[in-house]
DNA sequence: TCACTAATTGTTATCGATATCATCCTGTCG
DNA sequence: CGACAGGATGATATCGATAACAATTAGTGA
């Protein structure tokens, strides 16, 4: 072996900002740039002395790997797409941090992108992160264009949809049933003896799993006898806070006896809760209000707000290890749906005793 | 050139799952692999006529671009990276959705991260983001380990850092002063005739744009002679809007007198409204809140919340715009302090007149 | 008509790592 | 003592696109 202090007449100064190579470092190391790519990875087999001696000169020269090139000979990007309707959404962003706490020591790393509540951005999207070759993608719902449809076929790696139980599964799911969810809070709240309900969503079907709580509603309302629902739609989802105080005003001229409004969203809800009281009106007294989704906010303000609380981290984090599970057994497993948890939070915006004390 | 039909003898079939590339689809139209790279991006010289022909086999086919191969052999991996303290903080989302617009249409793409407020985490994130050879990287704040600078240094890629005006600047800067911006918060209520000033904010350093605010509130209180503020450190930051309904309980325990809290963020404002709501205290007329960054939930509830807006998209956009004028100039460019608006919005949490109605 | 320019397409080398197989060395066991 | 296993390392081909330059064709003006 030669003598190690040896780039006599190499020009490479460490912190030298000229592109740096593996084999650059392995020079000034002395070994092959094989060896020097083994001692990246833990699993390879080099002796415990080279690696400090390489581990060291990476040190000194300020090397950092480089994964676009690894990817392409070793044919594994790295990557995991993801794609969510909203990043500005908290229950997404928490279901995005599950995946990402799920990939953490993996070695793989989430691509995340934002549709917009759009199946045509969603099937750009795909397009995007497909040409990145990810290793699996993960999806929320289970509305998608053809196109999009054909791409995640033909592309050959696992795909997870999430937050619904889409009737035609590509592969995997996690999630559950929204339409279930809002019937049993519809039954639970009927059993408290409510019985003149509203409904507050947005106005068009961009929003799969707000039609899918509609739904649910309008069917359990019809169920118990309670007659039609009173639905108001209002904007183009997802419903904003703003929108949510909007839209019980339209449903209070309109129907001013209702008793109890249940919103797609826990934000719509609460914006309605602060317009009522604005004007006026006591909530639960006067009128009571539900959620969807316990956000955060639900349990802060004031009256609290019930809801259907939904682990969306969960959801993420499960998404993200089905995938790895996939990825692990060579994608032979069988496509399964995995159910995740909701429940139903009874709090004071409900409450039929207690009005809140103001 | 060659019959059109030719691919006889070849086993590809259209919708073929197997792994296709550039030059099947090449061989497929009956041009080289060269063409169909070209006519791939729109400004190469490619007949209208073939680039027609190319495109419908790459339908047919079903062949997506592998751009890990394309930026290996052009060395530019059209990814821009980003860090943020947190995705599920609506302001820093409403960033990072600035800089997915910016980059819209211009082929990069952003790989997002979260450092969770730790320049640790950062310092690991700025090293896997830098394998992926990113052509420019987006920071929030100012605070970084000294082995991320030396790799930030040596990456030699621009550099944004974001929402503050850091003492010594890596490159270029888009954000503004938080100490200004919460002293202009001061001031403003000072000349409504506030006298007794309160606090709320985390308990570390963790997150310098609170330390930042705290230190511009301390220090103005003190210029104007109101003595020192009432500070109440609570939790680990981000202070959450729960934490801010038990501080502004101790902060009142200690200091029932208090006229007005201002605190870290509108989050914990709005949790110490409702708490105090709660308790039976009316905000403003008993005690007056404001908090930073005019989330949202501000403006909706009940009463409105005086904060000090900010440009949080703005930044994320500017921050994107400056960075694609950095590559686009070869990086000659001055690094240059871009600053970002922010601006008093008075609403009745701090109303010296009016109560809200209840 | 012919040299010449511009538009279009092809050929070859290359980006920087890793898969694969070959080689070398050391120690062990019959 | 010789053969062989296994650990450590090296040599070479390769991943799939693109840069750079070469070649071909059509059109233009002298």
């Amino acid at each position: 072996m030669k003598n190690e202090d040896e780039p006599k007449d190499k020009r490479l100064k460490p912190g030298d900002a000229q592109k740096l190579t593996m084999a650059e470092v392995a020079k000034y190391v002395g070994v092959s740039a094989m060896t020097v790519s083994r001692a990246f990875r833990q699993d390879a087999s080099v002796s415990e002395e080279t690696r400090k001696r390489i581990m060291e000169a990476v040190d000194a020269l300020g090397y950092v790997l480089d994964l676009s090139a690894g990817s392409l000979s070793s044919r594994r990007s790295g990557f995991i797409a993801a794609l969510v309707p909203s990043i500005n959404n908290s229950n997404f962003s928490d279901t995005a941090r599950g995946m990402t706490d799920a990939l953490e020591k993996t070695g793989l790393q989430l691509l995340l992108g934002y549709t917009d509540y759009s199946t045509e951005k969603e099937e750009e999207l795909i397009e995007a992160m497909l040409r990145r070759r990810p290793e699996g993608i993960i999806l929320t719902g289970g509305s998608h264009t053809p196109r999009a449809r054909r791409m995640l076929a033909q592309a050959d790696i696992p795909v997870v949809e999430t937050w619904e139980l889409p009737e035609d599964p590509i592969n995997q799911v996690v999630g559950f049933s929204n339409s279930e969810a809002m019937a049993l809070l519809v039954r639970t709240l009927a059993s408290q003896g409510y019985r003149k309900f509203g409904y507050i969503g947005g106005t068009t079907a961009r929003d799969t799993r707000g039609s899918q709580r509609r739904s649910g509603f309008q069917r359990t309302v019809e169920e118990l006898g309670l007659g039609p629902g009173r639905m108001i739609s209002f904007g183009v989802p997802p419903i904003t806070m703003e929108q949510g105080g909007q839209a019980i005003v339209s449903l209070l001229e309109r129907w001013p006896d209702t008793e109890v409004v249940l919103c797609v969203s826990d934000l719509s809800a609460f914006g309605a809760i602060m317009e009522c009281t604005r004007r006026g009106m006591k909530v639960p007294r006067d009128i009571a209000i539900a959620g969807f989704g316990d956000y955060e906010i639900s349990s802060i303000c004031h009256p609290r707000i019930t809801t259907i609380n939904v682990d969306c981290y969960g959801i993420g984090r499960q998404a993200a290890a089905r995938l790895l599970d996939a990825l692990h057994t060579g994608e032979a497993t069988g496509d399964e749906i995995t159910l995740t948890g909701y429940k139903v939070v009874l709090r004071e915006s409900t409450d039929r005793n207690g009005a809140p004390t103001v």
